[in-house]
DNA sequence: GATGAATGAGGGTTCATTCAT
DNA sequence: AATGAATGAACCCTCATTCAT
């Protein structure tokens, strides 16, 4: 039914996060998406087939790029510890630049409802994947341990990278979130290692 | 204004955890609460202030077990190794018991209005400060290393246990969450140890 | 059912006018009356049947006093322009003594449900038929015109006190509303002589 | 934010009219009103605020047209007696026209919260200011004394008049409001000639 | 007689979605 | 394709009244 493309389509996703991060997820009714992005209210449901279908797009569109130039970044790396720590350093990076994309990923949107949150996972899968796959290659590359298993691993990189973005989020008084790359890559290289 | 205490007080936030386990954070009415706890609607005004108060005084009563159990039963050990061990383990361990609060705490709350999620970060704190004082006595046992930042520590230990449950709760196909006591174990402390 | 009589009778009805003057007639909760009274909630209904009740109660006691002053005096003039004027005199004496009670007449009560306004306007016809009495007798002696009706006459003087005392209650600023008894009653009696 | 014109606007306060006439204040509920104007309960809120701002609303355009209507007839007249007359002759005949109006304006609006009949006290007071145009008007003519003030005539007259309406309005047994307008003319003639 | 904890019915308002133009 | 006026379902909380003690 909805059309899914167009100069439209991109204006409403833009819209949406501007909307999210300046209201919060509660205050961001399609009426003030829609005024956000100059067309009428109807106009939104010829693009989308709901409001929670502008949510998961906007995901989808936003955390796929996300994704996409971590994955490209990451493989002109060869070692499994350079692509950890690029992608610990993209992560962080790509968020702390765009703090209205972050607020809405890290909080905003974990506030909707189940539809949404399943919609959100699908994109995060891929994610997760491709934090296996640096896994795996360091277990290749014996630099890490072939008894960490890859499931545990991918919770403690993820979980790390989300709390901190999340914290620092929350946080009121601004601090530099790549600086805690270094850090991190350490742990977490310390904690795989042969 | 609201009492907070006695019989129907603790019905009232066990009635509450049940119903949002089973129907989600939206669709936990006041009078669905009400009906499973056995009371009249306007009973509950007389134990809480508002919903958010019920949601908020659920976490406070349910993690500060939580927080308290765990406390207790790491001061009997010495190691900090053995502290953080027993952290995970109960951690873990607490929350696969109970799989209903596990599904209040990782997935529902995290939808509530930011009132609720305030007096959540509240409660969250204290489970934050312990684990800083397990990193702080294992620098001074000099079995971690002295130049870990114990912030960043923090984020990694709670953010990934909070990772793997919430990994655990949405996954349909159940398997043991204590299993991943030591490796998590091992990750951390491989990560930390001098 | 209820007592309507005895020690509490009184205190409630006397706590209702303080709530009501203090809070207005939509906070008077029957809890707040019972409490300013210094009794269980459950003890109002052992003296009245109703939250009606109370407020028409509480009219009919305090109104009756009114009236009953107000008779008592007047009898004690034989000329009817000087019943009149003390009729005036004791209508905005007595309010403006008590301005609680004028704030209650004058404009809490006037807010309640039909039932209510019902029972007072049996009250207040004793006081119209008080009027009237003094307007026959003006008739009789010769100093009213014998062609002005009475329904009519009434409804000036009864009007114009209460609008008189209305606007004193509303007023801010404060002023003697004594101070309108005279200009009142030679515009009545203007209006009314041969 | 709301409309507060159109077709739909006006049908609402005729429909808040009739509710409140055969209703009664507290049982006119806002889905009844919408129901009553063929209009869906969302639709209220984009042509009022509140619930109470359909209430001013009404108070104010129906007053409005009455006081407009009287000012636009009295100033065909030059001499304060007529214009008096005319005041009390259109008073009681616009409001015999429309018992319902009468209804709501005499008993029911005053039911209503402090805010409301702040929002009515404002329309009132245009009809206060042209009553007291007509008794300066009679100073001046000298036909009205000069000693009488006019905060205190201008009760008189307000005050009969509306305790005539409202005493037509409470009595069963109908008889024409219109026929007391010599009546009063006479009185308040008598009471204010030189 | 007195208590006060418990009851439960009732309503103003929001906002995602539709559809006639 | 675009509009935006109209829709109507859904819910938290208050408070007069009851009744077991």
């Amino acid at each position: 039914m909805a059309k899914k493309t167009g100069e439209k389509y991109q204006a409403i996703i833009d819209a949406a996060v501007k909307v999210i991060a300046r209201y919060g997820y509660h205050q961001a009714q399609v009426s003030k998406i829609a005024r956000e992005a100059s067309v009428a209210d109807g106009t939104i449901y010829l693009y989308f087939d709901s409001k929670e279908d502008i949510l998961i797009s906007l995901f989808r569109e936003k955390m796929g790029l996300f994704i996409k130039t971590i994955q490209e970044r990451i493989d002109k790396f060869e070692r499994a510890e350079d692509q950890l720590r690029e992608l610990i350093y993209l992560h962080l990076w790509q968020l702390s630049q765009n703090r209205s994309f972050a607020v809405v990923t890290q909080i905003e949107l974990r506030q909707s409802n189940l539809k949404v949150r399943m919609g959100i996972n699908e994109v995060i899968k891929k994610y997760l994947n491709m934090i296996d796959q640096i896994i795996l290659l360091g277990k290749q590359q014996q630099v890490f341990r072939a008894d960490v298993e890859h499931a545990i691993v991918r919770k403690m990189i993820f979980g790390t990278l989300d709390e901190a973005v999340t914290s620092w989020v929350m946080n009121e008084r601004e601090y530099e979130l790549v600086s805690l790359v270094d850090p991190l890559h350490n742990l977490f290289v310390h904690g795989l290692k042969t």
